[in-house]
DNA sequence: TGCGCTCAACTTGTATACAAGTTGGATTGT
DNA sequence: ACAATCCAACTTGTATACAAGTTGAGCGCA
């Protein structure tokens, strides 16, 4: 598509790792992340980093304090469900306002994630199922074709994603697979119908079914 | 409210301030802003000054390219209708999720406002008007509860505010005031019967016809 | 033992020198 | 005269040294 130039390159390689491992929980909510060792490792100096590190912040998934260190963020369950409540809305609208019709090639690639997550049942691996859910949400963002609210959806995503797979090892595991699975082969149908307001729909509902498990499970729980 | 370190209060000046200037054409689409002219006209390094372009960046207001500068960018009408039309639907969203009370101070406020705005018939002066409408619109923010939504909604109003600035010259001073002034006067109305959903609606009526008359004048002028 | 101080070892924030990249004008050859 | 080339003067991107700030371990002392 667009050219980018190195060094955007490689901002976003160094941006979409971290984040990604934010997401993925290989760093927790509360880790510390050292701008040194980031820079150790990715072989640049600490600049590059910082920039990668403040757009972070900027999304809300880090916050950096001089003289203690740049801390993953704690997802409150206040803050969870005023964000689900929003993408519930908004996924909505990602029916009505001009949805892009998928391609064959599209709803091909769906349902090859399908049977990847169908084949989880058998293997229990939340990490894995998150970055298969991941896989299927920036399959679906294409979809959307207002293209404020398509990066207004990718960050809200991001921002709260984690929450699930943090509670993930408490939930049922063969009905998390089901419920996963159930949501994109639902989806799979109505893109096959072409029927975009249905896809909103579906998707707007297991949303908010998703935020009833986790804010019972939060809300009842010994969870601080 | 919060205490601000010393470097995020600086921070939050210098971005005002830049972003300001963005809003109110003091830096007209195209503009070069030269990172060492910033720095020495704010009394800082580079390095600050930078953090706050890579964010002026990240919210689509300017873009950095290397060898070449930092450039303010240009609204293009495909882009701008986008957002209004999300914008639209987000302003009625206002007025579903959680809104919040207004208290008697900032009605009182706003009725201040509201007489500044009547004391603009006499007094061409279009970029105090934007001012003013930019002080109405930052009033206007708190009334949202959901705090992303909030924060969504006053990113996407910076990132396409100054267009209708940039026409002003060339539409009716007098009717640009009354409509202006028509708003505000409604929005009070609204707010003392504490009736949210038709304070949203009047919003989102309003953004619905300036963005008439903007993509009227836009598309079909000699505008480029 | 326990309290309080100090300071060394970390952190992020800033300033600055240098690398990489672009542009436009002077200069030189035809 | 004209065209191609080169290069100086800008730009942003990166690396690095230093300033500012926080923390906790260790040491002295009551």
């Amino acid at each position: 598509m667009d050219q980018l130039t190195k060094a955007a390159f490689q901002f976003q390689t160094i941006y979409q790792e971290i984040r990604d491992r934010i997401g993925l929980l290989q760093y927790p909510p509360g880790t510390m992340l050292s701008e040194n060792k980031l820079a150790t490792e990715f072989g640049v100096s600490r600049t590059p980093i910082r920039r990668v590190l403040q757009r972070l912040e900027f999304e809300g998934l880090v916050v950096s304090k001089q003289g203690i260190g740049t801390l993953v963020t704690t997802v409150d369950l206040q803050y969870l469900k005023e964000v689900y409540a929003l993408r519930l809305k908004l996924a909505q609208l990602a029916g009505e306002l001009s949805p892009i019709r998928p391609t064959e090639q599209r709803i091909a690639t769906l349902e090859s994630i399908l049977e990847k997550f169908e084949a989880m049942y058998d293997q229990y691996d939340p990490t894995e199922l998150a970055r298969l859910y991941n896989r299927f949400q920036a399959e679906m963002l294409p979809l959307i074709g207002n293209r404020p609210l398509r990066e207004i959806s990718e960050r809200l995503y991001h921002q709260t994603a984690r929450v699930w797979l943090q509670i993930l090892p408490d939930l049922d595991w063969a009905e998390e697979v089901n419920i996963a699975c159930q949501e994109v082969r639902e989806v799979i149908g109505a893109l096959k119908e072409k029927d975009m307001p249905a896809m909103a729909r579906i998707r707007s509902e297991h949303m908010a079914m998703l935020l009833g498990r986790t804010s019972r499970y939060l809300g009842g729980g010994s969870a601080r």
